[in-house]
RNA sequence: GUCCCCUUCGUCUAGAGGCCUAGGACACUGGGUUUUCAUCCCAGUAACAGGGGUUCGACUCCCCUAGGGGACGCCA
């Protein structure tokens, strides 16, 4: 609050591990309103400390992305500001640092568990009926065996002391105070093997040392509160003022989940939403204006935002209504403006460039392009099972075939129209379908037809965000993918040759 | 399973004990304007999860139950 006479600094810290999800903007845009009315300060932090996931591209994506949406930072990874660095895993002696005082402290320490030991362990307290846990193995470990083995080159990582009794107690700026036994409080690694730290350690220092005031996040990140609240008080600092946003829903009301929905920011982008539609939406989510409006601008909501009208219930993210939104926006355009959206959005010289190698050879006159490419600039038609009618092929083939060709979307780092080309050919040989036949369902879902322009290269124009929601839909005008099929059909996938690699993050 | 969070129309929400015969928006239905369609305008259907308290009075406060969600990783 401005009332503590500091001032106010914000933050959000995504990590760079896929593609920029709307949830970011989400909470992006509340951090940034907080801030912005407090006249404070909004703050843009890369947790990359996962080095197996965290790629360049993806930051870069989501910086991009975030900009696009009309988000914007006073200082970040890219702008600089005076308490950087803005990703972590630039400051990494940092955390290394603070650790080692934990351990010198007494409330942290080594540990050289296996990750099989830990995998077996934890398996073993499942099956027991019991708290997945660290069962404090290291603890007994005695100062010169460990630094005998640490001096030895063994593989550790540092752990919290955790409290076994008692409760913690954490005020919530949104759901008043929060108590958690010690008993659920796992006792956390905080420095992983390759000397990294984790999340929790990264973030109560950073955010302390870049003197964020009051955090803003997901209400995923409630079960860490203890642990987070234990690291402020060891390290002898005073905690931020916390407050945990509701979670987007899908409409079952599960987290928003890119295997059920459209959450990439780049989906919202390549439909044509605008991107003040999109925040004016999102700032409709679990948050209202006291007047009841609901058209406002990024500005009317800084000035009138007050984190005591943030509802705490998980509000359904629902196309429907952000179709009429983006409408209202749409039309509220002058002539000049809305040609320019247009021409910005489908019809820029770059993106046609890239049309150019799918239809040129098939072009006799210019007035038959449009029909060629209606299905890339355009909305596909909808469709039913009929459209999915094939010789060989049952309706359950082609479920199959679009099951699988989802998660092979999902899995690859980058669509391009030749990996997607080796992907499906491969899969369709394990699967013992002609590559011919194979393809058949998945030109039905992206076009909308059995004829078209060369299928993995629309799919690679549409992108994945796009080309997901399409085959999705096609899988329910078959009738949808039943809960149990869909396991069926993923333990399928799973046991295909050509099968998964690693499935990405959420 | 354990812990935590949440619960007003199908959906987003207003409501901080009497102003509530529960308001608005989307969607839906009906009607009007319009060369079709859309826009636009008007009207309508539709909710306080259930049960106990507290109180002169509960959508609003407390408790219990139910339902939903999240977290239980060398991921964030």
């Amino acid at each position: 609050m401005s009332d503590t006479g500091l001032t106010v600094r914000t933050r959000v810290a995504p990590s760079p591990t896929g593609d920029p999800h709307v949830g970011t903007a989400y909470v992006a845009l509340f951090n940034l309103a907080f801030a912005r009315r407090h006249g404070g300060r909004f703050v843009l932090r890369i947790e990359d400390t996962d080095q197996a996931r965290s790629t360049a591209a993806s930051e870069a994506a989501i910086v991009a992305s975030l900009r696009w949406a009309g988000i914007d930072w006073d200082e970040g990874p890219d702008i600089g500001g005076a308490y950087g660095p803005y990703r972590q895993s630039e400051r990494v002696a940092l955390y290394r640092e603070h650790a080692e005082r934990l351990v010198a402290q007494g409330d942290a320490f080594h540990c050289f568990c296996s990750p099989e030991r830990l995998d077996a362990l934890r398996r073993a307290q499942r099956e027991r009926g019991e708290n997945p846990g660290y069962d404090g193995h290291c603890l007994g470990v005695s100062e010169e065996e460990r630094n005998r083995r640490l001096a030895a080159g063994e593989p550790s990582v540092i752990r919290l002391r955790v409290p076994r009794d008692g409760a913690c107690r954490v005020e919530d700026r949104l759901r008043g105070m929060i108590e958690i036994p010690w008993a659920q409080v796992d006792m956390q690694v905080l420095v992983k093997s390759d000397g990294f730290p984790t999340y929790h350690l990264a973030v109560v220092v950073d955010d302390h040392l870049m003197g964020i005031t009051h955090v803003l996040r997901g209400e995923e990140w409630i079960g860490s509160l203890p642990k987070h609240a234990l690291l402020y008080r060891c390290l002898g600092w005073d905690m931020p003022e916390h407050a945990h946003l509701p979670l987007l829903r899908n409409p079952d009301r599960s987290k928003l989940s890119k295997r059920r929905n459209p959450t990439s920011l780049g989906y919202f982008r390549d439909v044509g939403y605008l991107p003040e539609a999109l925040l004016n939406y999102l700032g409709l989510m679990g948050w209202s204006m006291p007047d009841e409006r609901e058209i406002f601008s990024l500005d009317e909501m800084v000035e009138a935002f007050d984190l005591d009208r943030v509802a705490t219930g998980g509000p359904v993210f629902d196309l429907e209504k952000l179709d009429w939104l983006n409408g209202q926006y749409l039309r509220g355009l002058s002539a000049e403006a809305f040609a320019d959206r247009v021409a910005a959005w489908g019809l820029r010289r770059d993106r046609l460039l890239q049309l150019v190698p799918l239809v040129q050879s098939r072009t006799e006159r210019l007035i038959d392009l449009a029909p060629q490419v209606d299905y890339l600039l355009g909305e596909r038609p909808s469709l039913t099972a009929e459209h999915f009618a094939h010789r060989t092929l049952e309706e359950a083939d082609c479920r199959r075939v679009l099951h699988h060709v989802l998660r092979v979307l999902d899995e690859m780092p980058e669509v391009t129209g030749e990996a997607l080309l080796a992907r499906c050919r491969a899969l369709a040989e394990s699967m013992d379908l002609k590559i011919r036949d194979f393809v058949f369902p998945q030109f039905v879902a992206v076009s909308g037809r059995s004829v078209a322009l060369p299928l993995f290269d629309s799919v690679a124009f549409l992108g994945r965000d796009l080309a997901r929601a399409r085959i999705r839909s096609a899988l329910e005008a078959l009738g949808g993918v039943s809960k149990k099929e869909g396991k069926r059909l993923d333990r399928a996938f799973e046991a295909l040759p050509a099968g998964p690699a690693d499935r990405g993050p959420d």
